[in-house]
DNA sequence: AATGTTAATGACCGACCAGTCAGTCACAAT
DNA sequence: ATTGTGACTGACTGGTCGGTCATTAACATT
């Protein structure tokens, strides 16, 4: 039944089959919740197989949640550059982005797995703070400033906390993946709600 | 060197050093790093101590998230029971009291636990859902609308999502317990700033 | 003082699992 | 066909830890 049979692989592919089968595992299990084998067997290989790729356990986790991140950031910074595209326009997109590239995929595990294993695993909390929170901080903080000399904030001060905005993705986050199952959250409605909040009307503009 | 003597005490009391004991424990590493004997080592007992108490780990964990929260709840809905109080004036004391009573006290780890934990014991994350959330959600709608019809809020539309309210609570909760050390946030600037950007300034109303 | 009662102890058991390594097999080179 | 290479395998090891229980100590009763 189901014999497996040994095969080579090309070395990339391979690490790239781990580290997608790791991630599955670590994402609905959490990090010591999943076990190497686990992971192996996701990936249709034998244990020690993993061990040619991978030095061990949290060099394979730190390895993923430090991986997967980069692509986004390469699209974040690339909505401060224009300074024709109107602020609140660019953190509408900021909200999109988000929903559409982490929230409604399974990347959103991955977050949630960073706040969940944070604490133990000091090198990856400090990698993300550095690559994605801090970076994340230095665009809206731009696009916030520009939006309080153009008159478009109904409260100007949120731009010296930039925080804000991300706060009602951190919720998103969190509640889609802990209370989703006992009450649904519409978090399209979220986020127009709080730009509306954060801006003024429309017309209201110079 | 500190002979530990065998000591009998009143049950009630015991209960409650072990569970201060675990709560210790789980906070600072989780609860699949806690070791039985680290929690009844702390507790100044043997571990076997420990059983005679709590019938296993998982009870162990799920008696104390649930225990530390209860208290809390009174003082919630309070807020809202006296109609004299400005909604603004109440959410300012929602902030307030989550700020003395959480995020400053060691509590605040356990709201960490919860969301670290949380997907791993569906019991515990459908308790919070349901004793804390939900009433809290209830109140802060019935402020909300209380405030929307006062014309007290910028943008009436969110009294329809109070989760938007709990969205810098929870965000401080992870800034501060994640990304303090590399980034200092503060939060009584974050509430402030929020409330003015969710509330008309002063005067505009009625 | 002797006896009974019960909380407390910690050595022990067994399950579990990260990581290892001697051996195997697919494929390439000759 | 034969041999060499190294990716792959999975049984095994060493250590860890949740949970048990026979024993012991503290206290109560007589």
């Amino acid at each position: 039944m189901a014999e497996r049979k040994r095969e080579k692989r090309d070395p990339q592919q391979r690490r790239a089959e781990i580290l997608a089968a790791a991630f599955a595992c670590f994402s609905e299990r959490g990090f010591a919740a999943t076990r190497m084998e686990d992971v192996a067997a996701r990936a249709g290989i034998a244990k020690g197989t993993v061990y040619l790729h991978f030095p061990d356990k949290e060099a394979l986790f730190t390895e993923l949640v430090s991986g997967i991140a980069t692509p986004i950031l390469g699209q974040i910074d690339g909505l401060a550059a224009n300074e024709a595209i109107p602020p609140r326009f660019a953190i509408s997109m900021f909200y999109t982005l988000f929903k559409r590239e982490v929230l409604e995929t399974e990347r959103r595990h991955l977050l949630r797995l960073i706040l969940a294993e944070g604490p133990m695993f000091p090198a990856v909390t400090e990698f993300y703070h550095r690559e994605i929170i801090s970076k994340g901080l230095g665009v809206l903080r731009i696009l916030l400033a520009r939006a309080a000399t153009r008159g478009d904030l109904r409260n100007p001060a949120i731009a010296e906390v930039p925080q804000i905005v991300i706060a009602p993705a951190l919720l998103s986050i969190v509640w889609t993946t802990l209370f989703e199952a006992y009450e649904h959250l519409d978090t399209q409605n979220l986020f127009d709600a709080f730009l509306e909040t954060l801006f003024v009307p429309e017309g209201g503009a110079k």
